[in-house]
RNA sequence: GCCCUCGUAGCUCAGCUGGAUAGAGCAUACGCCUUCUAAGCGUACGGUCGAGCGUUCGAGUCGCCCCGAGGGCGCCA
């Protein structure tokens, strides 16, 4: 067991033993202290206790002390400074035994169980298949591609889903824009839908059919045509979008789409439902949900005076069929522009009788894509807006992953693509990356391997324990990430755990002949860090090159 | 008008259930390759955490109010 570990259980114990607490996994946390004059960890426990005990936090602070020190012996010293702050210095050896764990554990170091199997659901991107992803999907779909990873690491059972939103009219105005772009390439007159799509992927896509078919949709009642057509361009739209999710290094296990969903009779179902449970009321010809009864501002329509369902109907459809396959929590990735949508699908996942709380909504801010300065919505090539493709051919795929991770997901981020382009030496992914680049070098260069060893006892500089204590963090910092769905707090021990390689890199050599014993505890060392470096890339989908070179241009 | 998100260093952003002297990166200045990759290391500079009031042992963090930015308030999706 490691340190921190001990540390945590021994504490939660005295807890119990000596004041009669149950602590909960929140009250007892210890945590590294900024400054080392505060000792190896630290924790608040004290402070805590005093709202419970009513006693003095300094009082308790000692009382804990002369405990720990007779129960634990890797602890080699303890003070109590500050308004109660017990704060613990560690056996060095106790440290970095932490080596061993990393080394046998490998690419599963970091994992957990925090999540103890429970099943979540993450809905994320679920663009309608009528054009390319742009970099405002982006954002979103690399967010849920890493959550899904940091999950499944900490022990959660995480389902990635894509929502395919193909029933509406867009996907019938998807049809009209390929039946007039046919029409067009045979030289008829044609009208391209107001509604309809105009970027060149729909005329790529009716060259292809064409391709294929020559002029049999030209042969055809006009009405079959379009459908057909909506069809077609719908199945070739989303094999377009899967295959740059892939190229973005996100993968998907679920595809739902909403046309068959309907095609299930799910909608009418929860239709029926609702009015059978007494949630509706007919109105100037449309049926209404009482949302309001449920938290929601307004009541909301279900099925229009036209006798269309409107957007909301089949979600909760959608929703009602997630619950029933048995997912327990469900995560949804959301533009911050479908944030008054959250209370309507709670409203209606409450008065269907599912637990609300359970729906968790992640709500992604804008990104603004800048150009020295200057906010650039269209892509210069083809007018439209950027695409996703176009952005991580433009700056790189690890390159384009890192950046949005780094920041939380509600920031509003300005993404300047000049800098993001002329400044791609100086990107923190490549400052990670090069750190794991640089360990391979000397790993290569070693004379032995790396091996685990009984005890390490000549890892005792200050670079070596604190690269040695955020290697050892690892697992408690996926486990936080994973219950905040916060990617970032990854990027941010990625950073941090580079930073201590790189100062540990420049004051310590590693291969030394005329040190054998520190240079194979020193392996070992970055043979862990390694591994933890490696693993903590994999959760953002950055790849962990083993070589770097520069270019030659700057 | 109402609702949501945000406001932290010149710029882009961290800051964990309230905790020790508010942190990184970039930019700027000065050092460091006859040591395993200088895409690196080290030092310095840089802040009344948008303004104010309140809650308490303690507030960047919680509450109220004001200012500013973005978004939402459809029988659109």
């Amino acid at each position: 067991m490691k340190v921190e570990e001990k540390l945590i259980t021994t504490l939660k114990r005295i807890v119990t033993d000596k004041y009669g607490i149950d602590p909960d996994d929140r009250m007892v946390m210890i945590e590294i202290p900024k400054d080392n004059a505060n000792g190896d960890y630290s924790t608040n426990l004290a402070m805590r206790l005093t709202k419970l005990l009513r006693r003095r936090p300094q009082e308790i602070a000692a009382e804990i002390k002369e405990e720990i020190l007779s129960r634990l012996s890797e602890v080699e010293n303890i003070e109590i400074a500050g308004p109660g702050f017990i704060n613990f210095w560690i056996r060095k050896d106790a440290i970095a035994n932490v080596i061993n764990n990393v080394i046998a554990q490998g690419d599963n170091y970091g994992h957990s169980n925090t999540g103890k199997g429970v099943k979540y659901l993450e809905e994320y991107v679920s663009a309608n298949p009528t054009g390319p992803l742009h970099c405002g999907h982006a954002r979103g779909a690399v967010w849920g591609d890493s959550c899904a990873r940091i999950l499944k690491a900490a022990g959660y059972d995480a389902t990635r889903e894509y929502y395919i939103n193909d029933a509406g009219a867009q996907i019938h105005n998807l049809g009209l824009s390929l039946y007039a772009r046919i029409r067009e390439h045979f030289g008829l007159n044609f009208t391209l839908p107001e509604d309809g799509y105009h970027g060149p992927d729909v005329i790529e896509i009716a060259k292809e059919i064409i391709d294929d078919s020559n002029d049999y949709y030209l042969t055809i009642p006009e009405e079959e045509a379009v459908e057909k057509l909506a069809e077609i361009g719908r199945n070739m739209e989303l094999e377009r979008i899967k295959k740059d999710l892939r190229y973005y290094g996100c993968e998907f296990d679920s595809w739902i789409s909403e046309k068959w969903i309907v095609s299930q009779g799910m909608v009418d179902a929860v239709v029926a439902e609702m009015t059978a449970k007494g949630l509706t009321y007919e109105q100037d010809d449309a049926l209404w949900f009482k949302a309001t009864e449920y938290g929601d501002e307004k009541d909301r329509v279900l099925r229009k005076s036209n006798g269309l369902y409107t957007y909301l109907t089949p979600d909760i459809a959608n929703h009602k069929y997630k619950y029933d396959r048995g997912y327990e929590v469900l995560v949804n990735i959301w533009g911050a522009d479908h944030h008054g949508y959250i209370p309507r699908m709670k409203a209606a996942m409450k008065a269907l009788g599912y637990n609300s709380d359970n729906l968790l909504i992640d709500l992604c801010q804008m990104v603004r894509m800048v150009e020295n300065g200057v906010e650039v919505k269209m892509s210069k090539r083809t007018g439209n807006a950027i695409t996703l493709r176009e952005l991580i051919d433009d700056i790189g795929l690890d390159a384009a992953r890192y950046f949005f991770l780094s920041k939380a997901l509600d920031s509003h981020l300005e993404f300047d693509l000049g800098l993001a382009r002329s400044q791609t030496n100086d990107n923190p992914v490549y400052y990670a990356q090069y750190a794991y680049a640089r360990i391979c070098s000397v790993l290569r260069q070693a004379e032995t391997k790396p091996q685990p060893k009984d005890s390490f006892s000549l890892l005792t500089t200050a670079k070596e324990i604190d690269l040695l204590k955020h290697v050892s963090s690892f697992p408690d910092v996926v486990a936080d990430a994973a219950i905040s769905r916060a990617p970032n707090l990854i990027c941010n021990y990625v950073q941090k755990l580079a930073s201590y390689f790189h100062s540990f890199y420049g004051s310590c050599k590693v291969n030394d002949k005329d040190n054998p014993e520190l240079s194979a505890e020193r392996l070992a060392l970055l043979e862990a860090t390694r591994i933890t470096l490696k693993n903590a890339l994999y959760l953002l989908g950055v790849s962990a090159p083993e070589k770097m070179v520069k270019s030659e241009s700057e």
